[in-house]
DNA sequence: AGGACGCCCTGTTCGC
DNA sequence: TGCGAACAGGGCGTCC
């Protein structure tokens, strides 16, 4: 499930492998996934011509092609990327390389012999050209991303929320980045009850929440999204059916929170107005 | 207008 | 044993 950490890494991957060498051939295996966008333009807008930087707002990676333009990628719950080169040396992003070499929906040929792979099992995921990466971003109408919000926007916008926290934090348009997986963890992190009213909430505990929202996405994007090497403490170890509270050994509770699976810990994290 | 909810999609898991 | 139902979930459309 890409989220914020794993997209940044797969920017980054993509910085590393895609950039500075012309585009030989666009293969779009899945017309399908394409979205605003023919294949004939994406051929005719990417072929012949470089990648040259890469840009990042919450789950979407934009790749700037030379001569004006953008590349957009968004990976759903199952996209990832991978690069080829020759016939050894496949690499996968985000620390995981068992990804199954399958699913690719679109692949860019580089002049050197090199291949750049988007993949999606589910198809949720988008890819497409765009003319402005600011247009782009504001017609997805993704609010700040949740590595360059600032404390006291962050805690004004919440303020302005009603309902569950949960649900306003995984709100795109509210703050950029944060999907289900890390939703649970940075409430877990401050032991709230994810259906806990956003408007029973004192700004300290707000406050708290920007706190280890920027703690768990920044833990996560150091690691490279490989959810192996997180702390002990967290709970995305043991978020699962029957899993227990990393910290206490608490059973895991389960249910649906706008329409999502939400795990927490009963025990420390109870529900409060 | 903001919040709640159903649906899209496909591979895997579960239950009868 | 086998097959169909249920499930996972980001984002968008729809409804109130």
């Amino acid at each position: 499930m890409p989220e914020l950490p794993e997209v940044e890494t797969f920017r980054q991957f993509a910085e590393q492998y895609a950039l500075n060498r012309p585009v030989r051939q666009v293969r779009v295996l899945t017309p399908k996934i394409l979205e605003n966008t023919t294949e004939a333009q994406l051929r005719q807008q990417v072929e012949t011509r470089c990648l040259t930087h890469t840009r990042r707002v919450g789950k979407h990676l934009l790749i700037q092609i030379e001569g004006g333009g953008w590349l957009f990628l968004h990976f759903g719950m199952t996209g990832y990327l991978s690069y080829a080169q020759g016939s050894q040396r496949i690499v996968n992003a985000y620390g995981n390389p068992a990804l199954p070499e399958k699913h690719i929906r679109v692949q860019l040929e580089f002049e050197d012999g090199g291949l750049f792979n988007f993949h999606e099992q589910r198809m949720f995921g988008k890819l497409g050209w765009t003319p402005q990466a600011d247009a782009y971003f504001k017609a997805k109408k993704l609010g700040p991303d949740a590595l360059e919000v600032e404390k006291a926007p962050f805690i004004a916008a919440l303020q302005k929320r009603k309902g569950q926290l949960k649900p306003a934090l995984m709100d795109q348009s509210l703050v950029a980045g944060v999907g289900n997986v890390y939703a649970d963890e940075l409430l877990y992190q401050c032991g709230l009850h994810p259906e806990r009213l956003v408007s029973g909430l004192p700004a300290a505990a707000m406050g708290e929440v920007y706190t280890q929202m920027v703690a768990v996405l920044r833990d996560t994007v150091a690691v490279q999204a490989d959810r192996d090497q997180l702390p002990p403490h967290y709970l995305l170890h043991t978020r699962k059916p029957k899993g227990r509270c990393p910290q206490g050994n608490h059973l895991l509770d389960v249910k649906s929170i706008g329409g999502r699976t939400t795990y927490f810990c009963p025990i420390c994290q109870p529900f409060l107005g």
